[in-house]
DNA sequence: CATGAATGAGTGTTCATTCAT
DNA sequence: GATGAATGAACACTCATTCAT
């Protein structure tokens, strides 16, 4: 028996992680107090110490959400059958959202955890899990295509399989700095 | 007649750019203290508002000396009369002194600035300064290979030179996660 | 026609005083929390506040319970007709249960509550009170011991008691700082 | 060459000092706040941390200072000659000063940290250390005076020691309960 | 009677910046 | 020019207590 029904306390997560997630981006991980994120939330400093064990628990948090969102991406676009089929249903997936207002603030966020990412070890771990994943399904894919000859055979598959990871990471980057960088040319 | 001598100042700026990028380097912005910075800089607090007004001002100033080492390795390769030297001395400015370990160090505050810069202005435009040169110089490229029927004719320039500094960006940033990662596969 | 049962009352009294004493003597009063006791004695914060009206109001039943102890152990010693008896057997009703380890965990919160009676009027009196009682026997017993000639007649009957009060307040102190030290040899 | 010339940072010290020990004796160590030393010391909050590196720092400092103390007042009594002089110096010396006012204030302060120490190894130590040195020249006293037949020679000098200031510990309690307990018909 | 999520004033501590020397 | 002791607003976090259920 919980101490807080599951389904409430999910609901103040996501309260307040919306709530931090909007300070964050707007204020940086560092600039952004915990007081801010009280006055977003609506709730009080105890509550949130009720929910998250400290403010980098909360970039952790955040950080494993967006984490767990690739992985349903990668998910969703492992299903199809055909190879051309895959790769351009996972292009879609990365790059369709990018339209939406909402995800902007995601992104910047995303830059953000790149930066933390290489000050602290367990947000290093979660950010790498979350590259990994769909490197090696895009490295899986390049070596299946090697093989029916759709691919020149001379490539390492992972190399190939960073390269369009880097292609996806630096546009994330310019659009971050650049609202108006648009997606169909690229 | 400037107070103190042109080259005493550039020393001493020196002197406090280097500290600060060990510092920042190591911790980041901003759990490096200006503390921190005076103790690897062997001046004094006051010996560093001296010469810069602010801890944002040491940011920017690391961030101008990156810009205008970007434009020098431009400069560089713009000055290759054959079209396809101009691309290989390019990745070759670039990629290649990523094998010395400082400047990885360098590289790492590199993707601090880039989440720096969505929430300093002044930063932002340093950041892309620095990146627009590039890409203008890249777009160039493409459009007069294209002019002599070495590149398809379908593709926008300046989409393709946005392609080829996401990738460069995405390698960094990949490198500085895992310094394992290498550049030849690439 | 009380609210709740008598019995009821007294048993939840006891279960939070035992786990206060419990937390107290682990961490001190001030470091234990209220969180700390809710955790020890199985209740809820609210059930705690039901039968105590704040922290230090926990902290003066503890003294009190103290001082109704040692009010019995004197009235058992009282009870003896021999003047020689009575010192003997006060003697041994306050150090011998400083052999059982559950004991030495009170007297830790003695000392505590001997600094925390100089900031608060309440506990002062409570603890004065439990040195008192004690005292005015002793010194009845040595006056009336002047009177039989079986002491000098030339000692302040209520300095006598003083000094032997705090021999064994002395005695409380360094044992709670060092376990090793044994009653026998004083 | 210190940062800070040795008499400036005694003279700063002993200024935060004397305000840590106004507060703790007025307030005790855990509600006197580091707000109340700050304003109590006309210091900011940051000069203070400049000489002590957190609020238990000072209370330590307090405590060695009244260890270094009780060492000199042993030396002085060490170096009479006669064994009966000693015991009466030594008497003196810690019984004499406790009249006068401002040692009041220690006094209290004393009783506060016989139960810090049950909670802090390091002021465990110090509290000891304290106590031992006057512990070990009594019972050397005793072992003198029992070689010379002043003394019966079936008690244990460390017994008899720790008897001595048990008396003493136990006074200053008494007297820090009620000002009015005097020395002396002790 | 009992619960436990919520409160919010308050805690010890930090650190970019200043200014008397 | 240079120093470094000093500042003080701000920070992340705590915890005794309350009250809707």
């Amino acid at each position: 028996m919980p101490k807080v029904s599951k389904s409430h306390l999910d609901s103040r997560r996501r309260q307040i992680i919306d709530a931090a997630i909007e300070c964050f981006s707007n204020e940086g991980f560092h600039r952004a107090t915990m007081q801010d994120i009280v006055r977003a939330s609506g709730l009080s400093p105890g509550a949130i110490y009720l929910y998250f064990s400290s403010k980098d628990d909360i970039i952790e948090a955040i950080a494993a959400e967006r984490h767990a969102r690739e992985r349903e991406m990668i998910a969703g676009a492992r299903d199809r059958a055909e190879p051309g089929d895959v790769l351009r249903k996972l292009a879609e997936q990365f790059f369709k959202p990018l339209a939406r207002r909402t995800e902007r603030r995601h992104r910047r966020i995303g830059v953000q955890l790149w930066a933390e990412a290489l000050r602290n070890r367990r947000l290093l771990k979660i950010v790498r899990r979350g590259v990994d994943g769909p490197r090696k399904m895009l490295a899986e894919f390049v070596s299946h295509a090697q093989q029916t000859g759709e691919f020149p055979p001379d490539l390492e598959p992972d190399a190939v399989a960073r390269v369009m990871i880097a292609l996806f990471q630096g546009f994330l980057l310019q659009q971050a700095w650049d609202d108006k960088v648009k997606v169909d040319p690229y």
